[in-house]
DNA sequence: TGTTTGTGTTACTATTTTAATTACACAATC
DNA sequence: GATTGTGTAATTAAAATAGTAACACAAACA
């Protein structure tokens, strides 16, 4: 189903609420619901792409490496989605065909003006909108 | 790697360009490269979805239902992705957790505008375009 | 009328992605 | 040096996707 995107987003914004406060990878794998060992992977992804640091030891885990409201949504689907295509083309038609030949370069060139519309609109919500919104619900919620 | 969108463009934009002379199945599997039973099922979905009609019997075979210009990559991508989600989001988390409790409905709801606005730039391109880019780029190359 | 061409659908297999789980060497703290 | 916790590799399981074969049925046409 691929809810990468999705997971990492709630780990950010969960740090997030951490306020400063490392939070270990089962601490973080309980409120997802899932296994430490996928959240730590999901954290050296995110480490990677310079969103999260993390500290070792008894006491240690994972922070935002800087505040949420410089992280955006652009930025986690990047250093989650390996390819980086919201939609992908597919591969091999045949070349001595008039559209066969074309439609991989064509198509490509379509979808990725479609992308950077989205790219832009994630730009736009960063991990502190996302907990501000989590606090609103929760807020209304009580 | 799902490029059921692709594949579905690439048939309709041969078809368009067949202008008006139905295609079998087995002609366009070899534009797409693969299998008449797939472009079948693909076509299939298509005129589920109000693009295509077929004639059955010899010199039989698919047709757009409506001109390419009045066909949009928003049509194609509705008749084709069967939830119609871009993005997904992960199920079950905690909810005992504050995160985990409200990230689900928050970011189906951020989501779900990001989405709206792709679906809107997906709706402005059609058929036609897309074969427009075919003719093009092969009448540049010749 | 019966042969041919081609659709529509089902059932099945193979491949690829994705997620889940286990295991363990290593790091820092107390 | 015991404990807590990371980072990564290896494996298994599950789900999504694509590919293939088979066949009843429909229309055309000789």
């Amino acid at each position: 189903m691929n809810t990468r995107f999705a997971v990492a987003t709630h780990i950010l914004a969960f740090l997030h609420t951490q306020d400063g406060f490392p939070a270990s990878s089962e601490l973080i794998a309980s409120s997802v619901n899932t296994n430490p060992a996928l959240i730590r992977r999901h954290l050296s992804q995110l480490a990677k792409a310079g969103l999260t640091t993390s500290q070792m030891g008894s006491g240690g885990g994972a922070l935002l490496a800087r505040p949420g409201s410089r992280i955006s949504l652009l930025d986690v689907y990047k250093a989650v989605e390996a390819d980086g295509k919201l939609i992908s083309v597919h591969e091999g038609p045949n070349p001595r065909c008039p559209v066969g030949r074309q439609i991989e370069s064509v198509l490509k060139d379509r979808v990725s003006a479609v992308e950077i519309v989205t790219m832009r609109e994630l730009s736009k919500v960063t991990i502190a909108d996302v907990t501000r919104d989590i606090d609103a619900a929760n807020g209304a919620a009580a």
